[in-house]
DNA sequence: CTGAAAGCGCTAACAT
DNA sequence: ATGTTAGCGCTTTCAG
């Protein structure tokens, strides 16, 4: 350790540099007198190599350009800072192959816990094997094999709101529209609309995740005389383009058919008519992943917990009913 | 080493591992089998600690939550990822004290290289000493003093283009919006326009950063009689802000106000009329100052370069001059 | 209260 | 081709 420069023993540096036993005020001042001129900073992996504490944790998440997923690092990110942790942020850009290998890798850094937003059910499977002790908190989307500690949003109840809130609008018809069913938010959003009973006939398309994507399906739907009256995309990537199509067939917003969205973006409230949307609570899924993970670190024990946040809904005029228009006379 | 479950000596490991001198196929093999039974993977650190290389780059960027930044550093990470680099990447929150934090942390982790789009221009301050040999490639923003390696887009001449295509639609006045002129974007869009030569006034209003910005000279200007013909608005964060104001303001674009922005969003090609806007190559930009890293790291030569991208200029609707409308008209 | 020395997991020399 | 050993920078006993 250069900072010898001090005059002093490493071990009375490592000493003040950590708070540690008794110095007396001279030495500390001289040691830190010498990491000030020096521009010292502990070498973290060293550090972590002899005590074998980390104060690591690691974060993977399907994709970092989707706003959803940022939010929920960056207050990740200051919330590991205000305990003193550090963040190895990864992103599997939505391939589980990616993912794999991320998770692996991880490992390598031997953090002291893990936050992970899954590409899809099948995480058990490539959570390493000799991940051992390390805990892991799942957050958003839930595995289908249980036995980790869960933070997710209350999906269904949700869905059902803006479901009811469709029927009571009188709207006879809703096509649904998610990425895929193999991720639970788009299978517990669904579940929820379909639980909700009321007047109107839902039918759900899948239509795949990112560049796979393929709005075909959808589209043939439009352009049909007997489409639905009302569309509801269960993702917030989903229902910009659902909206660049509608906007490309020129149906009107809700005359022609209405719409709603589960994730709130900027752009639902700057076009016009503003559109229906699900309000996610990402700062506080992200403040909930932290603190279970916090504990889990601090004491093993326990069994895993799921815990749900509950989702705002905010009813805009993509949904209203137009007065004394019935479906049917524009149809005909 | 656990892995001495092949029954060979670490040294033999470490050598099958990192695919050096001759290890014979069968004891490769043995080693390879005990590995994957174990799941083990190398300690990273350790690795670092002895070899003295790295395989590490740090990333600091303003705001996660920003997508333009997000898919900087999602960009960045695959790159790396290809190249066989780990990223450690923190948010600075647009706060310079947390940045200065983070870039000291950052050296905890005794980086081969650091990516970094700084706060503000004073980044060469707050770039702990000490850094020493480590390689540093600034994106996006300039800062004051020089000495680093440069990736940034050519802003003053792609805010030229908006400011002339302005001038020959017939605005004679134009109200800039920007963050903060300490910002070297908005320093060099604003120097831009006004290069840009034309029969068009132009004048520029700071609203701040983050959660300090504050619309209300903006709006003061907008509720006056004589207010500026069109609106620019220097970044998207700004641009939001901007066009939710001119609509609770009333005014109908481009009718009542011409609006262009700089950076652009999903929501500009949504709104009615879609919105005039200059698109930064971010993607282009993670790509070269990672390739300028790269080089960097592997021969630590020469003297630093800047690199400069172009910008696409896309006219919209919302800059278009009424047919047979000219302002005064309205305005009487 | 301070220093000397061992050792964390790994890789680089060197020895076999 | 394989094994042995030293030591990277740090923290932790344990002596002084």
């Amino acid at each position: 350790m250069v900072a010898e420069r001090a005059g002093v023993s490493v071990a009375t540096v490592s000493n003040v540099l950590n708070n540690k036993a008794s110095v007396s005020p001279d030495f500390a001042e001289r040691v830190l007198k010498a990491v000030g001129e020096l521009g010292y900073v502990v070498d973290i992996a060293a550090s972590r190599l002899r005590s074998g504490r980390a104060a690591l944790v690691g974060v993977v998440v399907p994709d970092l350009t989707n706003p959803m997923f940022a939010t929920f690092v960056s207050t990740l990110e200051h919330a590991a800072r205000l305990a003193g942790f550090d963040l190895v942020v990864v992103s599997a850009r939505n391939d589980p192959a990616e993912e794999a290998d991320r998770l692996s890798r991880i490992r390598s850094w031997r953090p002291a816990g893990l936050i992970v937003i899954p590409c899809d059910g099948a995480l058990a499977e490539r959570l390493p094997i000799g991940l051992g002790g390390t805990p892991v908190v799942v957050a958003d989307r839930i595995p289908d094999s249980g036995g980790f500690d869960l933070v997710a949003v209350d999906n269904g109840p949700a869905a059902a709101r803006i479901a009811r809130h469709l029927g009571s609008e009188g709207y006879g018809s809703c096509l649904v529209v998610g990425t895929s069913l193999a991720i639970s938010n788009v299978r517990e959003r669904w579940d929820g609309i379909r639980a909700a009973a009321g007047p109107t006939y839902f039918e759900i398309v899948e239509i795949g995740i990112g560049d796979a994507a393929r709005l075909d399906a959808v589209e043939s739907r439009l352009a049909d005389a007997r489409r639905p009256e009302a569309l509801f995309a269960l993702d917030h990537v989903t229902a910009l383009e659902l909206y660049k199509l509608v906007g490309r067939l020129g149906l009107r917003v809700p005359a022609d058919i209405a719409f709603a969205g589960f994730d709130e973006m900027e752009w639902m409230r700057l076009v016009s008519p503003p559109v229906t949307a699900v309000r996610q609570p990402v700062e506080d899924m992200a403040h909930a992943a932290w603190q279970r993970l916090v504990k889990r670190m601090e004491n093993d024990a326990a069994t895993p917990t799921a815990r749900r946040l509950e989702c705002a809904v905010t009813i805009r005029g993509s949904t209203a009913r137009q007065p004394g228009a019935s479906r049917e006379d524009e149809a005909a």
